[in-house]
DNA sequence: CCGCTTATTTGCGCCAGCGCAAAGAGGAAA
DNA sequence: TTTCCTCTTTGCGCTGGCGCAAATAAGCGG
């Protein structure tokens, strides 16, 4: 056995399972890991494996005939993703998911979940809240960029970045990624994203650096991503 | 019994259930009607009851505090729609659901199909497989929103409309809208859609009229929403 | 410590698309 | 037929944000 079922415990769509099913999981479960920049998988690809990320950082994408690319979300330790084949067959990923540092991620075949779920309703419903939280955030930021201005969704990109992976540091909230990530995520390029974070920082809300920002005033960043104009 | 159970399994959610279990979602279902312009449910309110469209047109959107909207998907006869709140408990709607024209839907209460999800596997794969098939498609409208251009973005949703509810005649392919409704569904205004349609009755593609769209050539619709550049 | 690579900033020019305003058109009801 | 309401078109001016290009900065490996 590679990991211990135990752990497996903290991945959401198996927070009901019994230890029973937690020991097989584990045991159908590999192990893979993924130097930064690399690919766990492509848009278009079968979607013969689901992924638990263990350590390390991905991001979900999805990229246009043109090349140009958009980030749908960002993976951290202990969720899943990939999962969407378990569903259809012969599915496709609909995205394309790659780490953002050295990661590893426990790879199970999609089938496997699905012959799971046929007599485990618990998983199939932790599955489907699972993928209900997808569509309300995507819903809502598909309207975000729809209906709001650029510096605002920006600061909501923030917003939902601090709430997954950031790390309370002395003097604010730190986050790490680059400025090309955070256009991504907001549906913007890179220029603007580097004018609206020096704009902030002469604002005294953040404080900036190489793939790096802190930020000193997470209210105001609230202020600018509620705000009635 | 309001309805023929039969008529059920055309809801692609059902279209495994046995005939025993359509009678059984007979029985619990209520008609409703509504009238064009009016409201099934709000963004917000508890989502204690899914509903089936059984005749004339909704849409689901999604409204800004500043009251902009766009619009999510438009729902024919047959659909589902409303069924995020079966799985997770005291949801709420995460979208607006308004008849676009006079309309009449069953309603049945979510906890009801929870309750029949819990022992039937085939009706939680089914519910999934819709929610992918929505993830997957709202996913791509993302992208699009934030990658392509105005013009191949109104292609792209009317190519979708023509798929779910264009209607054949002679000279081409109908579809029933207003320019406000496409520009809620491509993430434009409009006058842009105007402007838009206009051009391309001049080139022949369309011809359009009030709260009405004919396309005269698909193919050269098509190249718009594909052609690199 | 140096050189290389990769990320970031910022000036500058530009244009796609927005949105007001006003005029036109089509339907429906009276 | 006339009126009214809603939908649509189009001129016009404007501006938010894009994207090139070039300078700067920050690691990283040797």
């Amino acid at each position: 056995m590679k990991i211990d079922p135990n752990l497996l415990r903290r991945v959401s769509v198996f927070q009901n399972a019994t230890d029973e099913d937690l020991k097989l999981i584990a045991q159908h479960a590999i192990e893979r890991s993924i130097e930064e920049g690399e690919f766990f998988f492509f848009q278009g690809d079968p979607a013969i494996y689901l992924y638990v990320l263990v350590s390390g950082r991905a991001k979900l994408m999805q990229t246009n005939p043109a090349g140009q690319q958009v980030n749908l979300r960002t993976i951290s330790e202990w969720q899943l993703f990939g999962a969407l084949g378990a569903v259809r067959e012969n599915a496709t990923y609909p995205a394309t998911a790659q780490a953002m540092e050295q990661s590893t991620a426990l790879a199970m075949k999609s089938d496997y979940l699905k012959e799971l779920m046929q007599t485990r309703p618990y998983l199939s419903f932790d599955l489907m809240r699972l993928m209900t939280g997808y569509i309300q955030e995507i819903q809502e930021r598909y309207r975000e960029l729809a209906t709001e201005k650029v510096e605002r969704r920006i600061a909501r990109a923030l917003l939902r970045l601090v709430a997954q992976m950031g790390t309370k540091v002395d003097g604010g909230i730190e986050l790490t990624f680059t400025r090309q990530d955070l256009a991504e995520m907001s549906g913007t390029t890179l220029y603007t994203v580097s004018r609206v974070l020096s704009e902030w920082e002469r604002q005294g809300l953040v404080e900036t650096g190489r793939e790096r920002v802190l930020i000193r005033n997470p209210h105001g960043v609230v202020r600018i991503a509620e705000e009635l104009n």
